[in-house]
RNA sequence: GCCUCGGUGGUGUAGUCCGGUCUAGCAUAGGACGCUGUCACCGUCCUGACUCGGGUUCAAAUCCCGACCGAGGCGCCA
């Protein structure tokens, strides 16, 4: 058993990317986990990594303490260290500087061998990398994915909460079912069976009435035998919902907020795209906006024949995917495809006031006018064979003037996949939860 | 949920069709040594594996059955 140090009265005075050759010849304090260790001759190298990136630190055999080399030669790939050292400009170091160290303490050792280097060398499959997932999150592409990830929420707040939106949140354990379709998960509520709910859409739209201008960020539940790269049985979604306007505006709401996070990505996130070799243009805007019939006519040219209210099978929209390779909206649905809370067109009442959001052969978000006349609810409720003694406590909010509304939810771990090209929607989820995986 | 495919050292793979040549190859990792400017360092040597249970056979990593685990596709779903 290797000993353990202390970590005792030391404090990082630098983060890795911090050491430049402007610091030549101070005495610096740097944390961080063993990234490679390299012996050339009397030359021992350690990369050391932080959050921020790495550094390297180098021990000539006859201007080292015996016991510092001792140490540093002991170590292994992934263990924690702290180094407290001089740094030293030079041309031949990474970064134009290294550490040359004083003292180096041990805080963290490895006692397995990881199923996987941080750099270069195949990766395991990403079943093994999940079981330690927080180890995989060191490698420098997933940092790159989860610094994105924090960007794009950052900005996405910051978008709305600049047009006057109100961030809120909405129980995720609830009564009943909010829309019928997915299957909901359901839980020991003390004495009583509840759900996890599936989606804010019921609460963001009575939120209309008291903030009319709503955005939620939050957990999602759906208990879907969905065995795809582009499932998980929890992920994050964006919710909007903003009272007095159309799905036309906020389809609107939608190109600006996608056009301000990629700008703000890739203002804030170049090193990080161009590590995942993922090209991310600035979105051409206004997006392509085809109705349901519209794209029933391209799928007809590509050889694909559906009937008025046959849904998008997975090969058609894959071929959608070829033919727009870009950030499109699908609107106009027949009614009878969308929940009941989707608005009925006031001439056509069997197409609905609704929209997808797409890219590629990916579906990002759906959004639509909601139907604010109670009378109207009932009704569409009944034809989607739904009770509505079930929604009376949803119902009766439509007695006290109800405005109309239109909103959205788009998921974030799939704008995320299109953001940073990835094909597996685990990739870019931290602990992702699937019908096989309930652990880490 | 359905269909298809797979499970070989810590990791990624070759070998499986067509049983014997497998004392299981390669890479990476781990250990030892050498190398005074490496940066996926390099070189030499070493360590380490056929998912589990049953069956067929003179002989099974290889063929058959079952279990467990995993992957992909479709459906469901947003």
């Amino acid at each position: 058993m290797k000993k353990l140090d202390e970590l005792k009265e030391w404090r990082r005075t630098h983060y890795s990317v911090e050491i430049t050759p402007e610091l030549d010849g101070k005495r610096v304090t740097v944390f961080g986990w063993l990234a490679s260790i390299r012996e050339q001759g009397g030359i021992t190298f350690l990369i050391l990594h932080d959050k921020e990136g790495v550094v390297q630190i180098t021990m000539h055999k006859d201007k080292i303490s015996r016991s510092v080399l001792e140490k540093a030669k002991s170590l292994r790939e992934h263990s924690s260290i702290g180094v407290r050292g001089i740094v030293k400009s030079i041309d031949k170091a990474p970064h134009g500087a290294e550490i040359i160290p004083e003292e180096i303490r041990i805080l963290g050792i490895v006692q397995r061998q990881p199923p996987f280097t941080l750099f270069g060398g195949k990766m395991a499959s990403i079943d093994k990398r999940l079981d330690i997932r927080v180890v995989d999150l060191r490698r420098p592409k997933a940092q790159a994915i989860f610094r994105i990830r924090h960007t794009v929420l950052t900005a996405i707040r910051e978008f709305f909460i600049k047009r006057g939106y109100m961030e809120v949140s909405t129980p995720k354990i609830i009564a009943t079912a909010t829309e019928g379709g997915a299957a909901l998960f359901p839980i020991l509520y003390y004495d009583k069976e509840a759900f996890l709910a599936q989606s804010p859409q019921l609460y963001k739209e009575q939120l209309v009435i008291p903030f009319e201008k709503v955005f939620e960020i939050g957990p999602i539940f759906r208990a879907e035998e969905s065995r795809t790269l582009r499932h998980l049985s929890e992920v994050v979604s964006i919710d909007v919902e903003e009272a007095f306007v159309s799905y036309e505006d906020i389809m609107k709401l939608i190109e600006q907020m996608i056009y301000h996070t990629v700008k703000k990505v890739r203002g804030r996130c170049s090193s990080e795209t161009e590590l995942l070799r993922h090209e991310l243009p600035v979105p051409k805007v206004p997006f392509k906006n085809f109705t349901y019939r519209d794209v029933l006519e391209i799928l007809e040219k590509e050889g694909i024949t559906l009937s008025w209210g046959d849904d998008l099978s997975t090969q058609s929209l894959k071929i959608l995917g070829k033919t727009m390779p870009e950030f499109y909206f699908i609107t106009d649905w027949p009614t009878f495809m969308k929940p009941f809370y989707i608005k009925p067109k006031g001439d056509k009442q069997d197409i609905s006031e609704s929209f997808d959001f797409m890219h590629g052969a990916i579906e990002l978000a759906s959004g639509g006018s909601r139907v604010s006349s109670k009378r109207l609810l009932v009704k569409r409720l009944k034809e989607q064979g739904l009770e509505p003694k079930l929604f009376r406590y949803h119902l009766r909010i439509f007695d006290y003037g109800m405005p109309p509304h239109a909103g959205f939810g788009l998921g974030l771990e799939r704008l995320m996949m299109v953001l940073t090209g990835q094909e597996n929607i685990r990739e870019v989820t931290i602990f992702p939860r699937d019908q096989s995986r309930l652990t880490p």
